[in-house]
DNA sequence: GTGAGTGCAAAATGTTTGCACACAT
DNA sequence: ATGTGTGCAAACATTTTGCACTCAC
């Protein structure tokens, strides 16, 4: 999908950087796969990317603000941004680890309400809700 | 100082977990440094405690709830959570740098709502907002 | 006394780097 | 054409593990 390599097109023409394949592939996988871990990510690009390329894209992408980690315990996660994926925040089970992603209108309503209260102008917010997941209650 | 043990010995208690001088080491050194880096922790206990001791207490006080990794730029710190301080949340200036202390009824009830509508059972979280305060909105 | 916790050293994992070749512009 | 990006393999860093010994209870 040609469509879908906009954002990345224009972030990578932005910076002076080439529009590779490695980059499109590792762009594309992230796009398809929610939070990721990057031995995931490594996993699903084997054979296809090497691991120094897979590193070298994803420190890239962070580095000019697409993409952002995610720590959970010794672990942690990769997204591609806000700018490029809807606003939403996240529920992080500590018990195995997966990361789910959730939109909260109110949430947002709120925080600018208490914001406002307190005379403050918010420019950006993050709320991580740490817990236990529906399959680790038992 | 045995006084600021109290919750350590009370949570290990809970935990059946021996108090042992590992954990206290590990733990004091929390408290009198905000949150580190594991590097600096592991730095700052060298000679005095083997790594892989210092790692599994982490984990563990991670595993019962005392511990909180907070992501940190790229890396992540360590600090001790909630239940042995204060809970309470951020407004943070980008500008003058400033962290003014919020604390928002509605919101920790909207993240138990949210929680509760995605099955999830939430045990902490975490709510920074970025942005301009008072005296910086010019 | 006994099981939980520790240090040690080695293994497993995870990440970075140097270099020669390949590809995007 | 030429400088950036890549694969490969080795170096380096981080985290985990097995085992025998020690300590907290």
């Amino acid at each position: 999908m040609d469509s879908g390599h906009i954002n990345l097109t224009k972030q990578l023409k932005i910076n002076r950087l080439s529009l590779t394949k490695s980059r499109i592939q590792v762009f594309d996988y992230l796009l398809s796969h929610g939070p990721l871990t990057m031995h995931d990510l490594l996993m699903g690009l084997e054979g296809t990317l090497d691991r120094a390329s897979v590193y070298r894209n994803v420190k890239l992408f962070e580095s000019i603000g697409m993409l952002q980690r995610l720590t959970n315990g010794f672990k942690y996660s990769l997204e591609l941004s806000d700018s490029l994926i809807a606003h939403h925040h996240h529920l992080v089970c500590i018990s195995c680890g997966s990361i789910s992603d959730i939109s909260a209108n109110k949430l947002e309503q709120y925080i600018a309400a208490i914001s406002k209260t307190n005379n403050f102008r918010p420019k950006s917010h993050q709320v991580e809700v740490r817990g236990y997941c529906q399959g680790c209650q038992i």
